[in-house]
DNA sequence: GTCGCAAAGTTTCATTTTGAAACTTATCGA
DNA sequence: TCGATAAGTTTCAAAATGAAACTTTGCGAC
C-alpha cells in the first residue's frame, strides 16, 4: 500500500514538479550539481549519503532530464541539464529561507555574480517590479485548471470572509 | 539505521531548510495554507493525503513555527506564521519551474497581485537589477563557512578547469 | 435534551523506503 | 602487474508511508 502517493492526480505545477524533485537529497544532489560537482564519488562525499540512495536518485534525476550522463561508461560526470539549470531560483529561494529563517544570522554560502558581488534577495514582483509578500498575492485558476481546482478556489473565494 | 539522516552536519542554509520542508507533502500543506486552507479535513481532502501524514506533518510544521495552531482547541485552524509566508518565493519559483518543465504548457494555476496582474518569473538578480542564470552565478563560501565547506570551494575552484 | 453527522485526529497493519555497511567489478596509475 | 579507487549493487533491519478502521468530541437540527 505505501509508497510514493501518485501527485499527478493534484491539478498543479508545484505537485509537478516535486514529483520530480520532492525530496530533500534530489534538491542537495541538485545543490551539489549547482556548485559543480559531477562525480559519484564527490557527491557521496560531500553529502554523506548512502550509496545505494544516491544511485537511486541520479537514475530518477536522469529519468526526469534534470541530469545528464557525461564522461565515459565507467567514469560518467552528471551534469546539468537545461532544466535542471533552471531549478537555480527555486535552490536559491530555499537557501535564502534558510539564512533568514533557519540560522545563526551568517549564511555558509553565500550566492554571487561572476563580479563576487552578492545577489539580491529573491522575491515575487508584480508587473511592475514591486516586490510582494504574501499579502499582495492571489492565486487563481489558470487555463490548465480542471474543474477540482476551480471548484477549490471558488470555495476559497467564498471562505475568505472567515 | 534508517530514519531520515540528520541534516545539520552539512553546513549549508539549502540543508536548514530542507530539514524543515524538504518532503513534498510539507511543502503541498504549504502551498495549501498560501491558498487559505485553515482546517484538517480541507488539507487532507485538497491533498488527498493520508490523515496519519497530515497530522504528523501538521505538528512538525508547528514545531518548526511555520504552521501555528489557532480556533479552538477541538477546531483547530492552522495558519501561516511570517517564517511560513517568508516561503513564497521559494514556493512561487518551484510553482514556475513546474509549468515551464513538468507541465503541458497551460498552467492550472496562475500567481497574480491584488489587481489581477500575473507575477513577473522570480530570478536570480545581481545588485543592478540584472538576471542572472546559472552560467552567470557563482558559489563561495560565506561568513558561517566552517572549514569543510570552505576545503569544498577551494577543491571546487581547482575542478573547475575540468 | 437527544441524535446524527462531521471534524479531528489516533491506531493498526502491511508495504515501501531508507541508511549503514559489506560486497563486486572495472579502471587507472605507479 | 598490482593496488587503490571509482562506481556502483546487495543485504539487512529500522523507519516511514499510506489505506482504512476506529475513537472522541463538537455542532446543529429537531
Amino acid at each position: 500500500m505505501p509508497g510514493k502517493t501518485d501527485l499527478s492526480r493534484l491539478n498543479c505545477s508545484l505537485a509537478r514538479a516535486l514529483g520530480a524533485v520532492g525530496d530533500w537529497w534530489t534538491l542537495l544532489i541538485v545543490r551539489d550539481a549547482m556548485f559543480g560537482v559531477k562525480r559519484f564519488s564527490d557527491f557521496q562525499h560531500s553529502l554523506g549519503i548512502a550509496r545505494n540512495i544516491l544511485s537511486s536518485r541520479l537514475a530518477r534525476l536522469i529519468e526526469a532530464d534534470i541530469l545528464a550522463r557525461q564522461g565515459t561508461e565507467a567514469r560518467p560526470l552528471y551534469v546539468l541539464t537545461a532544466k535542471g539549470r533552471a531549478l537555480l531560483p527555486a535552490l536559491v529561494a530555499l537557501m535564502q529561507w534558510g539564512d533568514a529563517w533557519q540560522s545563526d544570522g551568517k549564511p555558509p554560502v553565500v550566492v554571487t555574480d561572476t563580479a563576487g558581488r552578492a545577489i539580491k534577495p529573491l522575491g515575487v514582483r508584480s508587473p511592475s517590479g514591486a516586490s510582494l509578500d504574501s499579502a499582495g498575492v492571489r492565486f487563481a485558476p489558470g487555463p490548465g485548471a480542471d474543474k477540482r481546482t476551480r471548484a477549490f478556489f471558488k470555495a476559497r473565494d467564498v471562505a475568505d470572509s472567515d
